[in-house]
DNA sequence: CCTTGCTTTTGATACAAGTCAAGACGTATA
DNA sequence: TATACGTCTTGACTTGTATCAAAAGCAAGG
């Protein structure tokens, strides 16, 4: 399938180019979900099997602590996602994955993902490039986050990603820039 | 030689057992280094060669950042250490490594591993598994921090690191858990 | 049009941690 | 022994953000 393809492709622009025969074979593992709104791709306790790219729509990663519900990360179209540590382990989550729009995801799945990387050695290098850019990602967030004010946080979220602003509630934006929905709100006032 | 064969047997211990002649490829390629107590094992603007282990001793990872020097992590003996960012990439790194006492780090090339990992599928396997468990530790880490207050980010440290708090000066324990010298020292004046 | 229930804003207060400044302590040097 | 220097501690004050509580805004249903 052509679309499948194309999918296929954005999972491999991280990496140097795949050649056809892996691409097709990438996408023969694809598997497209739709996601309605407010309900879940991924819930607690199962265990992830797909590393996700969204196709249409936009996604939230997150998880309970002390009863409080904290988004850690918004999938916008075009992106990957997924849950890190029941992904590669294999483990029931604990980090869960809601749309916040009608959404429709392509999922890598686990097994066949790996099952590929053995036989074509370009998949694996794809697959490996995407983890060191996500580790990347990571250590990045962790530094902006430590060093940051709510106000900066904000502003800076405002500037690399207006469309989560436009599209996302306040409440889960405030937890994932790491303050109270309070907070957020003086901030925004303040900076009108 | 019979170290280095142990030291190899270390970097395969995340993930699956290698085999000895995957073990012996990687002894072939180690390079051994003497750090001097305050000395740098990684520059500022240098690219980054080795995935590095730590025999004997301990460092610091720091940079950086408004003239302030901040401590990201502490490699202590028997554990993996590397500049992410300059690792994958092959660029000039920020982050800089200082021996805390006279140490002795075994480093894994850079382009000798992706050689040997391009020709043995397992020691694919083993980097890409190191790089899994980074990031899985990279969001732990990022989400303990998130969470805790100085107070408890300290009695974390003392509980799954107090060798770390006997070694390395007080000045860097305060950076690595993001406060000042002054709350540490008032935080740790408050657990007698 | 008025409920009901959410989300967002505004206000008052509390507290953890930062800042600035001074003092104590320890170790090494003269 | 004295001096100097770095490290750590203590004190007084400030500040950003959380908390708690109430009000305002807004959408959906009766």
């Amino acid at each position: 399938m052509d679309l499948s393809r194309h999918i296929a492709q954005k999972f491999s622009e991280l990496s140097s180019p795949l050649s056809d025969a892996a691409l097709d074979k990438i996408a023969s593992i694809l598997v497209r979900t739709e996601v309605k709104k407010n309900t879940l791709y991924l819930k607690e306790g199962e265990v992830s099997k797909y590393i996700g790219y969204v196709y249409k729509g936009m996604l939230r990663l997150f998880y309970y602590k002390n009863k409080k519900d904290l988004t850690e990360h918004f999938a916008c179209e075009g992106t990957n996602f997924f849950s890190i540590e029941s992904f590669f382990r294999q483990q029931p989550t604990h980090l869960m994955i809601e749309a916040l729009e009608n959404s429709v995801v392509y999922g890598l799945p686990h097994d066949e993902l790996l099952e590929l990387a053995a036989e074509h050695y370009e998949i694996e290098v794809m697959y490996r490039t995407l983890i060191e850019n996500s580790l990347i990602l990571s250590q990045q967030k962790a530094d902006t986050l430590r060093f940051e004010s709510a106000n900066e946080r904000y502003r800076r979220l405002l500037r690399e990603h207006p469309e989560i602003i436009q599209r996302a509630p306040l409440s889960h934006i405030a937890s994932y820039l790491l303050m109270t929905p309070e907070t957020l709100s003086r901030v925004r006032a303040s900076l009108v």
